[in-house]
DNA sequence: TCTAAAGTAGGTAGTTGTACCTATTTACAA
DNA sequence: TTGTAAATAGGTACAACTACCTACTTTAGA
């Protein structure tokens, strides 16, 4: 029986090469693709997979927020997370979720592959600068658990509605894409300035930018 | 004898991915690969390709700068532009260099084996989202031809007034900057707005982002 | 279990942005 | 020199955002 993976990047043509280049492993097979957060989210609740494999940079929901649901729906879920940057907050953030699984874009295709065997064997697979990086954190922190520190003081919802904002949704569509009142997405965008202490929607697209809740 | 392409992207996974995918097809083969722009002007420089995909996004040269060294080594160079953005100012930069293909990462990836296949004999090749774009804008300009067409530029007042509205200023502070009305400021962002075909403030911000015209 | 936090939703008022107008002065190029 | 683009400035109407307020339900943690 081969290992049963499922891909989300809204990019559907590296979406399709990764699947090409899975497709060559006789143990692997790529069961479903999405091409945003909500989708792959959609597909854990409906689905049972081996290993979601899922790109950081997605429109709508996020890789780590949609891996943060996944990991609600069964914390048993196996997650390999794609992403461009070696950024310390989502690594943290990665591994705070139980996620065992890094790989970097720009690393060799054959990392994939080694992640989604020791990933599916519950083991951990960082790329080779994810670990350096972890293991370098690991002594400076002098035993403080990685993930123990909190750097954002904001709510997943809160998240949620800040890259929909940054990434040019009004509060209004904000609102019909999580599927709650326009008061309530004015709430949460009050809550958001107000913790962050931004007044402005430009310091409020420039602060997401920032922390790498969304991408240019 | 096979269409021989030249591969450039920065993330080692999406080529080796476009790699697999693209070498499904008999007629085409993928003779080198280039991590950067730089890499790939020198392989132009060294070697013949029929055709050369290049990723916008790229350190230390990006695709654009490098496609116009490619196009300079030799004018009958073909290129594919690859993207993830359909971003008005980066299509028409490269139609104006003479590129015939433009690929968005988001299309389906056959849409990059036609787009080998057209470029190769001399076609264009856009992905449907970038040719709306462009025959659009020659709607527009009522019958001025393709790449004859004025570049979208902005005035200098107007770089300097979404530079401060990318900065944060509201238009009431823009307008004391720079010590005009704030009808005056109001009618640069709209002329901005306009010519950019951009309808939100956020959106604004992301743009002078991505064109560097400020920077996080 | 009890409590705090998070998520939900509504009201009201004032501010700012968006999208249309028009019109004048200046500078530069055909 | 004449025309065009750029920069300037104002009007009006409506949409969206900001900043307060209250209040209920659900969720998660001590």
């Amino acid at each position: 029986m081969a290992i049963e993976v499922v891909l989300a990047d809204d990019h559907a043509i590296v979406r399709q090469g990764l699947s090409a280049v899975i497709s060559q492993e006789q143990d692997i097979k790529v069961i479903k693709e999405a091409s945003n957060g909500k989708e792959v989210v959609d597909i854990a609740k409906n689905n049972s997979a081996d290993i979601f494999i899922i790109d950081i940079t997605m429109p709508i929901l996020n890789g780590l927020e949609a891996s943060s649901q996944i990991m609600q729906i069964n914390p048993m879920n196996k997650i390999i997370i794609l992403s461009m940057h070696d950024n310390r907050a989502f690594i943290e953030r990665a591994l705070s979720l139980g996620i065992k699984g890094y790989v970097l874009k720009d690393s060799a295709a054959d990392e994939i592959i080694q992640a989604i065997r020791a990933v599916y064997k519950n083991e951990y697979f960082l790329s080779p600068r994810i670990s350096t990086f972890v293991i370098q954190d690991y002594i400076d922190s002098r035993g403080r658990k990685i993930g123990e520190k909190k750097i954002v003081s904001l709510t997943g919802r809160e998240r949620e509605v800040l890259q929909l904002i940054a990434e040019g949704y009004i509060n209004k569509e904000v609102a019909t894409q999580l599927k709650i009142s326009l008061k309530t997405a004015l709430a949460h965008r009050n809550n958001i300035m107000q913790k962050l202490g931004i007044h402005r929607h430009a310091d409020l697209i420039r602060y997401a930018l920032k922390e790498g809740i969304t991408t240019i």
